[in-house]
RNA sequence: GGGGGAAUGUCCCGAGUGGCAAAGGGGGCGGACUGUAAAUCCGCUGCUGUAAUGGCUUCGUAGGUUCGAGUCCUACUUCCCCCA
């Protein structure tokens, strides 16, 4: 893509920050954006009951563009979530309740608060789901309105559509009107919100694109798209899944130590672009920090850490991880914000065996593995190698008012008796 | 409606002759090396249990044949392809 010299500030920093793929009309959306208040959009569908990592560029996005004085609308895609987008799937995913959408709407909501300003002034961020509207619809007048406007031959073209038709894969009918139903949204958005740009992963291109069109062509006013490169780490992973599952944004599925660690265990080669991408930190900063070689590179890592984590969670929380981290890692010694197991003192009293204790306190999946780990010497107990999973623990093995689990080096509980 | 094909280890792909806990890969986990990195190398990867032989549950669903079935038979379910 080129490389035009942006004047808005908003695409100004996006480009140097390394946000955009793809921009459907760069010029005329710099114009846009440089003479005055923009709205744009970002849809998040409601599958499960918060968002990952992978949907955090997306959000960080509506942040800088919050930053740059415009107004981030956030579409809930509750009505959209009932029908499944197919893009990038080679099977339909089944389909979700209409009480299970709500109820991962409401839990997802929370976390976007602390990256955006919410409110009703020009530039406050504002929440809307498109059930709102698509669920308004009756089946004829949705076709006569809209269905128009889009042609099969056209439809078959989009990666979306006929990656999984060259795979041989079914496609439902249902799931082929996703991309109208999301073209609708921007439609409906752009008449209500005057909403002029619609952001997303690179994934989405076709879906937007579309949303693009339709307005240019039903209401002959302009409409954009942009989208994000697709996030993978350096060496080619796709972001987001890691160790253990998901890098979930809830506290409450990943807590903020877990968060902190899994920023801190970024590849080298990854830093510069995550602290762009993620962090607020002024670019030449970064630059500097990137610039560290070797081991001196944690150090970024680190300051990436923090700041991810801070600005999630907040600063006390980053705090206490990255201190749990130190005391664990660097110092070997024990820190009472590490993960923690409680069990009642009476149990240990009596004794627990070793791959129980494992199970319960999250580090293995069954007893099988606790005794796999052991053997294969990934198992900890007070920083001991211990090959026996069999061995009985017991208040003996209190230390510090703890006893101290580990699987393998990054994975450590403290097991507490009450 | 007619004809042909497919569903395999609760992550994915994928071999499978009547003796299979089931090849191989990806992914994941652990170890070594390092810097809580990458790359590389080694080990593990159904549950349960032992010092150890073991026990139990798996191959779309339900039955059947057989000493023994992922593998053969019957019905059913879902999907794909061709014809109408």
């Amino acid at each position: 893509m080129s490389d035009p010299a942006f004047k808005s500030e908003f695409l100004k920093t996006l480009q140097a920050r390394g946000y955009i793929h793809q921009i459907t009309h760069p010029e005329e959306l710099d114009e846009a954006a440089a003479a005055g208040t923009i709205a744009a959009y970002i849809g998040f569908d409601a599958t499960a009951p918060s968002l990952h990592v992978g949907s955090l560029i997306q959000i960080m996005m509506l942040r800088r563009l919050q930053q740059a004085g415009h107004k981030p609308i956030v579409l809930m895609g509750g009505g959209t979530t009932k029908v499944g987008d197919p893009t990038g799937k080679d099977e339909a995913r089944k389909l979700l309740s209409e009480a299970d959408i709500q109820a991962n709407i409401a839990s997802i909501k929370t976390v976007f608060a602390k990256f955006l300003a919410f409110g009703d002034g020009p530039t406050d961020a504002v929440m809307v789901d498109n059930d709102e509207w698509l669920s308004k619809f009756g089946y004829v007048q949705f076709l006569r309105d809209y269905g128009v406007h889009f042609t099969i031959n056209r439809m078959l073209a989009f990666d979306s559509v006929k990656l999984r038709l060259e795979r041989e894969q079914p496609m439902t009918f249902l799931e082929f009107n996703y991309m109208l139903m999301q073209s609708v949204d921007f439609l409906e958005l752009n008449r209500t919100r005057n909403c002029v740009l619609q952001m997303g992963g690179s994934d989405q291109w076709g879906n937007i694109l579309n949303g693009v069109e339709l307005i240019r062509r039903v209401d002959q006013k302009p409409a954009f798209g942009l989208t994000t490169p697709l996030l993978s780490t350096a060496s080619g992973q796709k972001m987001g899944k890691t160790m253990s599952g998901a890098v979930w944004l809830n506290a409450d599925m990943r807590s903020p130590y877990d968060y902190w660690q899994f920023w801190r265990n970024t590849e080298d080669a990854d830093v510069g672009r995550f602290l762009r991408l993620f962090t607020d930190l002024p670019l030449e900063e970064i630059a500097r920090l990137e610039a560290l070689e070797g081991a001196g590179i944690n150090e970024a890592k680190k300051v990436l850490a923090n700041e991810a984590t801070r600005m999630l969670h907040g600063a006390e929380e980053a705090a206490r991880a990255a201190a749990a981290a130190q005391a664990a890692f660097e110092q070997g010694g024990l820190s009472a914000d590490l993960p923690t197991h409680e069990i009642p003192a009476g149990d240990l009293e009596a004794g627990v065996q070793l791959a129980d204790l494992m199970v319960a306190a999250g580090l293995a999946g069954s007893k099988g593995e606790a005794r796999r780990l052991a053997q294969g010497g990934g198992l900890r107990v007070n920083d001991k190698a211990e090959a026996d999973a069999n061995r009985v623990v017991t208040t003996g093995d209190v230390a510090d008012g703890v006893v101290k689990l580990a699987a393998g080096k990054k994975k450590i509980v403290l097991v507490r008796p009450t």
